[in-house]
DNA sequence: TGTACATCAGTGAACGCGCGTTCACTGATGTAC
DNA sequence: TGTACATCAGTGAACGCGCGTTCACTGATGTAC
């Protein structure tokens, strides 16, 4: 259960572990923590029991509960985009190709979708500290967005080079169509229509994608 | 502060309030504390100190702080209902009328922003504890349904019956119009587009509004 | 119409819980000379 | 290369907090005869 007494020997001395172990540690079991209860379930006192540390001693890694907290969200934000783009990536047809991008939009939806059906723990606290996004385009142009909304600025990008989307009309698109998907996930995870059957959130699901492909064209 | 001593004498003897008062009020209560912290503030012993009533005098009418927080989650999506039949009650045009229908449509959305928007609150405490919604048809022919879907589900039927939306595309399509609506509520409520000046907010809910109207012509 | 009694709805006191957090400490690590 | 010392990262003990909830009680209300 604990790392109490891990490599064998070693009993309970200080600083046994590398450098930064403890810190990895507690983010890690706050990321456990979340998967199975949400951000409520990131308890300081248990993600040190289950490093295998003192509680106080979290205090030389964060300042506060709230400062795992925010760590233990991005990681799961992270985690979020990281299948997101894994999704993605299976699409193929090279850029440009018209087609190949209205599956990779496609595709972007059903990942999140997924993710939040598959670890609602994680998907809510991934949005519960939320790292605020600015408005507008994204922060630096050349630098490569890795968050859910700008692989998703990203695809509706690159429907516009292909041909496939109205330029006037990318403008800002990107806010209805991640409310709309965003929505679905958020109705069918926690909200009234959780308990569905798998078979009616997939149709859901489907209604969703359908509805924002329709809308882009 | 409280109500410890009302009308004036009265000096705190037994059941000096009607029946039902304190039910009643602990729900009261309830609400204001959800309408400024959510439902994680709608806190039993402080709503029994709002009331004037002693901490345990809350279970002769609730088995548990849950039960009082379910009351007041139905309170607070009554409200939501409530609000957006006051709004769509102003649009002119009788039944049928294709403009007043699309009209009506979108005071029913606008509402449900400006309820999420002025009533934070609320909003996250209405979906709280969610009432389950049947996937399908409303229960009952006949029966009018006052909750958001249903009253979403009326107008969606309405622009059906003056000519302007496709029979088969109406079907279902009431989930995904929530949807975007909804997720719009929720990212720019306590999600990572909270901070946004009003203006930009305006804007993102007129966004979404549009294209909403979009995908149904 | 008056009385006896069951029920209802409040009081007062107390509980255990688990949490986040603080304090003073100490041993291990890394660095300067 | 060896030693002195500052810093880092852990320990052990303890706190106060406010919460939800339970218990035994008692006065007011409503009802049956």
């Amino acid at each position: 259960m604990t790392v109490a007494q891990d490599a064998g020997e070693a009993p309970s001395t200080h600083r046994r572990r590398p450098r930064g172990a403890v810190r990895e540690g507690l983010i890690a079991a706050g990321f456990e923590l979340a998967r199975t209860g949400g951000p409520d379930a990131v308890v300081l006192r248990e993600a040190t029991r289950i490093v295998g540390v003192v509680p106080n001693a979290a205090y030389r890694h964060f300042a506060n509960r709230d400062e795992l907290l925010a760590a233990v969200c991005t990681a799961a934000m992270d985690e979020l985009g990281a299948r997101m783009a894994a999704t993605t990536a299976l699409v193929r047809g090279k850029r440009g190709n018209p087609s190949a991008a209205r599956r990779r939009l496609r595709a972007i939806g059903t990942a999140y979708l997924q993710f939040a059906r598959d670890e609602p723990g994680l998907f809510t606290t991934a949005y519960a500290v939320p790292e605020e996004h600015a408005y507008g385009a994204s922060e630096c142009a050349g630098e490569a967005d890795d968050s859910p909304l700008g692989q998703l600025r990203d695809v509706l990008d690159e429907l516009v080079e292909a041909g496939a989307l109205d330029p006037q009309r990318r403008i800002d698109i990107e806010y209805p169509v991640w409310s709309a998907v965003h929505g679905t996930a958020v109705l069918a995870g926690q909200g009234p229509l959780r308990n569905l059957s798998v078979d009616n959130l997939r149709h859901l699901e489907v209604l969703t994608l359908d509805f924002i492909g329709d809308g882009l064209s």
